[in-house]
DNA sequence: ACTAAACAGTTACACATGCAACTATCAACT
DNA sequence: AGTTGATAGTTGCATGTGTAACTGTTTAGT
């Protein structure tokens, strides 16, 4: 019983908690706003940011499997946040845009998330908030999609 | 359409991305090893490090719902990896412990937890590495438990 | 002693999720 | 043209998960 491991000091544990404690407080700001679910908020920000996107780089870019986004996708159209478009020239691919109403939304829950941001980065102090963003971008760096 | 939010300066999301990358490679590693599910393996290593501790501790620490917590404790159970036991003056709360099993495979995985550990500083550099650190000390701080 | 509230833990049920198998389409090779 | 393999996306099914309701127990107030 010499060799315990302390999970105070396991890396990825603190990071599952870390991730945990903050999106789940940020999950509740949205839910209650628009009632929407996790799923549904990550694919409307990356279709909100890219403009005009497919489920599939959706899924690259978010690390959600393609039946999550698949279903948030069907989810957002009901909605009318979203259309879909097939493509001329490749008729497998599915091209997404925002609605007028969604990109009405988008904007709203944009501004929610920038004042979050904004929020968590005076309660963490400068400092502290720059050296988390420096970690992050080693982990990114060495974890992305390429490098299996 | 000048305001979009940038995902990838968005602290949660960066986040939750680099968690999900970092602990599915770690998950995959005592899958494929002992064939336990994440909860499981949370459960178990609190258990591990506390050597004798109760559900709602682990619940307490690992932010895990306590209906998953108590069934990682029923399958950790069915596996003859702890063993559980009234207590004598509060005969609501249940003491778990390791078995003799239990303590042997703890081993094996506190040193699987390691080596990954040892990796993952590697690969981030030094420097990144206790950047990250004290990020999520930050966030730890910040965010845990009692504050709300 | 009695009632109400609090707590540890489990379970029923509805919903979310991932895997595998599917449809539809395209590209490459013969 | 026909076959094979890859790709985008969806769906059936089994499993995982959270909410709420439950049991059993303790504590506090009356």
């Amino acid at each position: 019983m010499t060799d315990r491991l302390l999970l105070e000091e396991f890396l990825p544990y603190r990071l599952v908690r870390a991730s945990e404690l903050v999106s789940r407080r940020f999950a509740a700001r949205y839910r209650e706003a628009y009632g929407i679910s996790r799923p549904e908020w990550r694919t409307f920000a990356i279709l909100g940011q890219l403009g005009r996107t497919t489920a599939t780089e959706i899924g690259r870019q978010s690390t959600m499997h393609k039946t999550k986004v698949s279903r948030a996708v069907a989810s957002l159209e009901e909605r009318g946040w979203l259309s879909r478009r097939v493509d001329e020239a490749d008729r497998r691919i599915e091209w997404l845009t925002l609605t007028a109403t969604g990109s009405k939304v988008y904007a709203e829950l944009a501004e929610l998330a920038r004042s979050f941001q904004q929020q968590l980065a005076d309660d963490l102090g400068a400092e502290a908030a720059a050296a988390l963003e420096r970690g992050l971008a080693a982990v990114e760096a060495r974890f992305s999609v390429s490098s299996g």
